[in-house]
DNA sequence: TATCTAAATAATAATTATTATCGTTTATGA
DNA sequence: TCATAAACGATAATAATTATTATTTAGATA
């Protein structure tokens, strides 16, 4: 099937970058960067760890910290701007800004082009040198509107 | 002076405040808001109470935290979006977003008005109802740049 | 393919950031 | 001044993350 095609090309460039990047690919490397990659969610490193129990019963939450970490620092995945205390994680891919709703806590993506292509005020230069641009926009999502919202 | 009155002038500000939200006017908490409204370095709660030990010799961290916690319940601060472990807190003025330097982890403010006025994308509508919107560019500062970085 | 070794893992302990508990102090209103 | 609920400080507890260490394993080599 498709799914399980998809499945393959991913390995196969995960194996890809950590030959690359001269780290060993471990089944607990690959399952954590998949399901990063699969997540649209952000999800936290207890999250991710909870997620994956089933399928390897023995990885431990440490190893999860630690590979995102690795992951974080080879640039493969990025944490998300927050206010909140535990990190949250995703997949490096597409420039994009986030949505998080005040209530249920959810962080959802949105893409903005017009803003990508912005140019930044031109004091900015005088800061220094900028990579990244990020927008968090903050509000109450339709779900939680319309309930009475806690995830 | 006028840095005297401007503290004068603050402070009746801060007891109309408490006054209005209806909790009590106590020294220390007098002392965490300006201390808050005086930084422009978005300090966390330890380097706050680090600061405000020599004025205040009894102050407890725990009180800056339960502090910083009502002011911002209150609207009268609020948290930084970082993607590090400690809080970041500046008092609520006006609407401005933020530069973090990636070495030395500097967090400064800059001003846009063009993108306070830009108007968002569309779709946004039905994920819900949008009260504020930050920017947060990451880069390397001038400082960093020249010399060889860390704080 | 068997062997070797540095890197990675899991278990555990430690650290850091924040919050809760509780007895004492104090701001505020009668 | 007095009463009282709110806030404080000391301390303990919890939550999130990182360090330590003995064991396992990916990947290189013979
Ligand atoms: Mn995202
Ligand atoms: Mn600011
Ligand atoms: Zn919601
Ligand atoms: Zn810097």
């Amino acid at each position: 099937m498709i799914e399980h095609h998809r499945q393959h090309v991913l390995q196969a460039q995960f194996e890809q970058a950590c030959r690359e990047k001269g780290f060993k690919m471990t089944q607990q490397r690959l399952e954590i960067f998949r399901e990063l990659a699969a997540a649209s969610d952000h999800p936290a490193a207890e999250t991710i760890h909870r997620r994956l129990l089933p399928k390897l019963p023995t990885l431990s939450l440490d190893t999860v910290y630690r590979t995102l970490s690795t992951f974080e620092h080879h640039g493969l995945i990025t944490k998300v701007d927050t206010t909140e205390s535990q990190a949250r994680f995703e997949a490096a891919g597409e420039e994009h800004h986030h949505l998080i709703c005040r209530k249920c806590g959810r962080i959802t993506d949105f893409y903005w082009q017009r803003f990508d292509e912005t140019a930044l005020p031109p004091d900015i230069d005088r800061w220094g040198r900028v990579s990244k641009k990020n927008v968090t926009l903050y509000g109450i999502c339709k779900e939680c509107e319309e309930s009475g919202g806690r995830r």
